[in-house]
DNA sequence: AATATTTGTTTGGATAACCTAACTTTGAAA
DNA sequence: TTTCAAAGTTAGGTTATCCAAACAAATATT
């Protein structure tokens, strides 16, 4: 049995929609699902039969909208791919919340899992370890607008990071 | 006068691919243009003739296919955004060759001009800040392994970057 | 040159998404 | 309870891709 049929990239943006109003609403109505991807009422029915038929909502005309346990794994999949890529762009890249947030929905669709394990452990070796970190960011935010390195401002950082005291043995 | 038309995936996909025919057999053709892109022939000649009324390539049917100048500028900035994110997967990342290839070739689709550039700009401070680059990037490669850090290890690599001299001023 | 093979195009058909506009159902106010 | 506005669905149309298979052109072989 497989967890996750291939859906398109439209129908995964409906799951996601779905969990969003499902969280935020208690229920996922037509209109709210439309508005929330920009499209026509008229168009998000027809993508409802489709994710009814596969399983992944409990759908009946003019009935509220569930997610069946198996459509809110593979939604939460989504999710979870999402807030990874925009953490990733709008924290570590420093790229404007919106932007990132769009882009993160448009690259959702496009990584592999192995790709986004390797993101979040990045993510985490970054923000763990004693090399880069926090301050370190900085020095991108820093070295992004000098589009370049500077000996100065390198000398005097390792010179900063050697102060700090080594971690306990 | 706009530079890039807003181009679907698939439009996108095809002038890369013609691109990229044109630098190792000087020339593109309809059957090899079909092959990389894992699609029947028959399919090809509709995208050509879209791409020609767009003026982004010479078409005349039953002759070779080029690209105008418009069209390999467009081209190449997807060539562009290919590289840079299998860069970053494959060699930051350190995601397999050739998943960082197929999910860079979707991902090329997805990513803004502001996160492109952040990416480069990031990849290049990684690579040039003595607090990172190359043995850093190693010891990336062992968080991934052991799934999180090693207050030992953390305190030896901390030593080890001591005991580099500091750049001149 | 005549024929065969390869390459390229056309045609007809399928599917996925979307839209507009007409129609149906629901549920709340009069 | 009747009525009516809001919400949801259906029907018909458009566009973008793709395929299969018939057909046409170009090239290679004999």
């Amino acid at each position: 049995m497989k967890t996750s049929p291939d859906l398109s990239e439209s129908l995964e943006d409906y799951l996601e929609a779905i969990l969003d109003l499902e969280r935020t609403s208690k229920v996922a109505r037509t209109k709210d699902i439309a508005e929330k991807l920009a499209i026509k009422p008229g168009s998000v029915t027809g993508a409802l039969k489709a994710l009814g038929e596969k399983g992944l909502i409990n759908y009946s005309p003019y009935n509220f909208i569930t997610l069946t346990p198996q459509g809110k794994k593979i939604a939460q999949e989504i999710r979870n791919r999402h807030k990874t890529l925009k953490h990733f762009l709008h924290k570590i890249l420093q790229v404007d919340d919106a932007t990132a947030d769009a882009t993160a929905c448009r690259m959702e669709h496009a990584i592999d899992p192995e790709s986004l394990e390797k993101l979040v452990c990045f993510v985490d070796f970054i923000q763990t370890c004693p090399r880069t970190g926090e301050d370190w960011l900085a020095h991108f935010t820093e070295h992004c607008r000098s589009k370049g390195p500077d000996a100065e401002q390198c000398r005097a950082c390792l010179e900063e990071l050697r102060s700090k005291p080594l971690p306990e043995k």
